[in-house]
This record gives C-alpha cells, structure tokens and sequence, in this order.
DNA sequence: CAGTCTATCGCAACAAGTTGCAATAAGCAT
DNA sequence: ATGCTTATTGCAACTTGTTGCGATAGACTG
C-alpha cells in the first residue's frame, strides 16, 4: 500500500506547537507522526516501533514512546488500553471514540460520539463523572453473542 | 459494609472444584487465595506477589500469575486493567463493581451495582452490547474537579 | 558563523507480565 | 506404604513499556 501522506498541515501544526513550548522538530517525530497517520486507526506501540525502525533503523522504544507522549500531550494523539492491557495508539483528528470489546467473540467495535451521548449521559446523573469518551473501554457480550448464549 | 469473612468454605470449595477438574490443590494456592482474601479490595499483580512471598519465599511471579489466571477460570477471581493499563486483581463474592478514575485529582471510586444500573442500560440501548460491570473502567473528571476548572 | 543553552536521543537497566521446558510432587491405584 | 501419572512449580528467557543519564545536536544569540 503507498501511503499517502497526510497533509503538510499536520506537520506544519505540530512544528508550531513545539516552537511556542520550547521544545524541538526532529527527524524522528516526523517519522512518528507519519507512520501514525499511515497506521490510521488503531497501532499497537509494539507495532508502530517497529514500522518506525523500517524507517531509521537507529530508533530505540524509548524515543518513540516519549514522543507518543508528547503528542498526546499536544492533543495530537490518544492511548487506550485494549482488552489485555496492551497500549493502542491512534491520531486524533478522527472523531473521539470509545471502544467495545467482545468477550464472546473477540470483536472490537466502536462507539461513536452520537451512539456514546446518551451514555455519557447517564454516568454523568449517576456519578457526578464527566468520562471522557477516548478512554471509554467497555467489555462485554455483543448483541449476537448475547443472542447465541441465549442471555 | 464488611460482608462476612470469606471463610474456609472457601478453601474447600475450591479444593472440590480443582479435583473435579483433575487439578491440584497446593500450599502455594492456598497462600495466594488467602492474600487475595486478606488484600479485602483491590491489589496489582506485584503486590500480590510481594504478599505472597512473605509466606513462601520460594513463591515465583510464573506461580502467581498462573494461578490468579487459574481462579478467574473458576470465577474465584477478576482482574481489570488501572488508568495506566496495570493489573489489578480481587476476590470475587465481594458485589459486581466498575471502577471511576479521574484524571484530575487521581482520586478511583468505586460503581456499585445500583448506581451502575442506568448505564449499563444506557449502553445496552445504544449499542446492543451487555456490558460487564467488572469490566467497566471509567476515565473522567469527577464532579468536584469538574466545577475546579469550570468545565 | 561560532558559541551557548538545553531538549532530545540512545543506551542500559529496570519493572510488569508471559511462556516453554525440565524437575518436582500431588493424588490415585495397587 | 510404594510406585505411577501428570499437574504444578521454578527457572530462564522474552515481550512490552518506563526511567535515569551522559552524549548529541537543534535553535537561538551575538
């Protein structure tokens, strides 16, 4: 597959978010941040360190994490822990979404903000909570697996 | 609020279920299941190896985790992932909850069932999904630390 | 363009979990 | 009690992710 770059917008954003904080454009976080918007959707760390090495051999784990730490400190990027625990990362810029784990299936869907208000909703009045929907991990049985468990 | 001590009916239900398996009942299981017991709550996974290890010094995390992984498989036992993606285990028999982390002050509380319910409902509708209320890790900013930043 | 300040990098060690395998020992049969 | 079968243990290596620190190099100053 080529992947087509995303926008110079993204790079040009980011290099001025880092100049106002003092902080630095690299070559690496440019590596990092394509193959993020390459992986569109969801990429393990494991996995985006690897992609990113395919590219400069010389990155090392630590460099990569502390850069999707950065990001996500920019708002540029999110984590969410999947269903064993293991990071995922993906770009912002697609809608906030949760996520759906199947424990019958497997399945991961995910929850977009419409389908997700009325249950922000109601963890709010329960709660007092305001959730945030990008960390919103539900576990559970799906309607089919319901279904076939005839729960 | 503290339901009764899960009393050595507990060791022997155990004991009964493991031989009704063709499984084994060990020193080293009964030392984990009585820490699990005693750390009334919620404790990670090296916590519980730390607890294990003053009683048998000889204990290994292998052990630990094999037979934390073995009570779940009985029901005995949950597990559900921290904010930052940890283990953290308990007993079951203490009721069904989900678990609130805030961002803003780190405090966790903890959604009984009750207060669980209309969520759990909401996700249902919106989504189809019967939602396991151990499971359920809610990310957010508790009501207090919402009305300190005015959102 | 050279000098300075310091953010970032790469390394190496660490922490939390997981897994394969050989040795041990639990539970049953004799 | 003795031996047999095989679940369980302990070890060691591995995976994923984190952290401290000295070395590198990016960006700004003069």
């Amino acid at each position: 597959m080529s992947p087509e770059r995303v926008g110079k917008g993204l790079t040009e954003r980011l290099q001025a978010a880092l100049k106002g904080r003092g902080q630095r454009w690299t070559e690496q976080r440019q590596i990092i941040v394509d193959v993020l918007a390459a992986s569109d959707g969801h990429a393990t760390g494991a996995e985006l360190i690897e992609r990113v090495r395919e590219q400069d051999p010389s990155a090392t784990p630590s460099t990569v994490y502390r850069t999707l730490d950065l990001l996500e400190g920019l708002g540029l990027a999110r984590h969410h822990h999947g269903p064993d625990g293991r990071e995922t990362y993906h770009l912002e810029g697609t809608a906030e979404h949760g996520h759906l784990h199947c424990r019958g299936c497997g399945a991961e869907k995910e929850l977009d903000a419409a389908a997700a208000a009325p249950i922000l909703k109601a963890i709010t009045s329960a709660t007092g909570f305001g959730a945030d929907l990008d960390h919103l991990s539900v576990h559970g049985l799906c309607a089919a697996c319901r279904a076939a468990q005839g729960v």
